[in-house]
DNA sequence: CTTGGCACTCGGCCCGAACGAGTGCCAATC
DNA sequence: GATTGGCACTCGTTCGGGCCGAGTGCCAAG
């Protein structure tokens, strides 16, 4: 019973802390929520939760600010998922509806994520990886420079231009693009990969010695992962709602959103669609992020996961409707992309 | 005689008040200049400068800071280019040297000018109606969708996919596909749109008459340019170091940057490649920007603007040093560009 | 266990004084 | 006529002190 009020004023100095910015006193807090009890009563609990770690006191005369072990907790046990209004969810659909592209739902998404919770929205890329491959075109730009372009289930487009040693001719090109089509078609990136591999041996006999050396670059541009790392990042604006602690928060901030490689690992690994991570300030791995946190979940058709989506905001942020805005967002992409596949 | 010193003295102004951040007074100039005369004549000089508009100071007992019309001035009249040094040249051609891609060269673009001029680097990508075509590949995801590649002379790839209204079978679309780049290749895009516009008949009879609705969704793809707003943005972090004036400055700035229709507004009009354009404060389209510069230049092979690149800055900042990263950036990626064709 | 009372702490705010950077003006000088 | 030193003046900034009040912790009573 006491324990149980305990919470109660936790969740109540979260809720305050979080809309008003301020440290909260225990007399706001009676006078704001119906706790049934007096401040002084407040005060010890207060003092309770202070002794636990859940909160603290910037300095000896002011209010409690919760520490993020108290919003570890919240997140945890206290907060109820607070469910989008309709006119938000019609916003949602209605937006991504209109997507005719991967790029575009990226892109729509974003927006929107950052738009719902006003915080910095990130949005990676379906995982490479994680695709199968539906279909490789070869385009010979000039005699020497090969244009592949590589077609993935996710709708993901993956173009790169090869230098080619020597020259190969439309004929074997047709050829070879037949083969390759038939060998990795349907495989996932990898096993594509190693499909090519067997390949050079048949090639060398339909189409021309030559086209082994394309082989060559294909598999190679295949295993070079560094393009999974695409993401997408908006709503930077909303950075500027931070206000005071600039140098603390802003700038690490805006430097670890240049760096995909650091962002996707804030993110952390892409999670089933149905669960919502969140990961509380110095939890994240990097220190200057301490006062940060990521609300993210995987997306992907089914309940695989193709990649992260999500977002990064102040500790002293809106975890609920994060949460909520997030699954949401996750969920319909995802059945966009079951729609487009 | 006079007159010179008087300029002179504003471009003492300008290049401390661009490195202190702080308003300069007389006394401070003389110590760190030399100018051969003492702090009364220089007070004289900058009442007279006051008067003329070019300088003015924030309040009564303060000292002097250049206005918009000042640092136009000294753009125009008083600074020396202040040529790279060789480190800085060797980095840049190191950098462009390494990229594989159109992609990859507007991505490194975007750092190597960020971190140059520590200021924030916008590098549009080659607008589309100024390329031509290379080559058009079309790929069926299924019999009713279908996947267009348009392969510029820019090395740009554009990708869409297209919802057919009926099915169309793997032969027609071969034909098709042979007949388009017979139709578009080489040409300017809007040429391509033309020429497209006159194949039905000719399709019709070749390769079938539902093929004509292909064309005609090509078409629509073509003419859609929404597409020549790509932008690459970097060197966001640069905009921690405004200090101060948060919400003055950094908020607008960071809502321009999400807008890439603003922002493409702001780069201008792609000039050419050996003008450096210099956009002060209020002398840009938005107000809200008004403390914010612009040095932007056209890029491209020859002396054709293919787009616009450059940076984005507060009006305090170091011009020499921006227009001749600015310059020397273009003009590399020019070249790498040119070699690519 | 709860509650009202009470002493205590300490950050924030306001105010006035002192400070000093910088100016404008003037009369003297070159 | 331009330059210069001198001087009075302005005004933003800084610093210290005092007040205020929010908020706490503790205690004794219910």
């Amino acid at each position: 019973m006491v324990e149980e009020r305990r919470l109660a004023v936790l969740r109540a100095i979260v809720e305050d802390y979080v809309s008003t910015q301020e440290p909260v006193g225990s007399k706001a807090l009676v006078d704001r929520h119906q706790l049934g009890v007096s401040p002084a009563t407040v005060r010890n609990d207060m003092a309770a939760l202070e002794e636990e770690g859940f909160i603290a006191q910037p300095h000896t005369s002011a209010g409690r600010v919760p520490t993020d072990k108290g919003y570890r907790l919240f997140v945890d046990k206290l907060s109820t998922v607070k469910p989008l209004n309709t006119a938000e969810r019609r916003a949602i659909a209605s937006l991504l509806e209109g997507a005719v592209d991967l790029d575009d739902v990226v892109q729509r998404s974003v927006r929107l994520l950052a738009q719902l919770t006003r915080q910095v929205a990130v949005v990676q890329y379906p995982i490479l990886s994680r695709s199968t491959v539906r279909h490789v075109e070869l385009v010979a730009l000039t005699p020497t420079r090969l244009l592949t372009v590589l077609i993935l289930s996710t709708g993901r487009v993956e173009q790169r231009v090869l230098e080619l040693p020597e020259e190969v001719a439309d004929d074997d090109l047709a050829e070879l693009r037949a083969v390759v089509n038939r060998a990795v078609a349907g495989e996932r990136i990898a096993d594509a990969a190693d499909r090519l591999g067997q390949l050079p041996a048949e090639v060398a006999r339909e189409a021309g010695s030559r086209t082994s050396i394309v082989v060559a670059s294909l598999i190679e541009a295949m295993s070079d992962h560094r393009s999974d790392e695409r993401v997408a990042v908006g709503g930077t604006a909303n950075l500027a709602r931070f206000g005071e602690s600039f140098d603390a928060s802003i700038k690490p901030m805006l430097e670890a959103l240049e760096e995909h490689v650091v962002l996707l690992k804030l993110l952390g690994e892409a999670t089933s669609s149905s669960t919502v991570t969140v990961r509380i300030g110095h939890e994240g791995p990097y220190q200057q992020l301490a006062s940060t946190s990521v609300v993210a979940t995987g997306y992907g058709p089914g309940d695989e996961a193709l990649a992260t989506l999500g977002i990064v905001g102040p500790t002293r942020m809106d975890y609920p409707g994060s949460m909520a805005a997030v699954r949401a967002v996750a969920r319909y992409v995802s059945r966009i992309l079951e729609e487009q596949q």
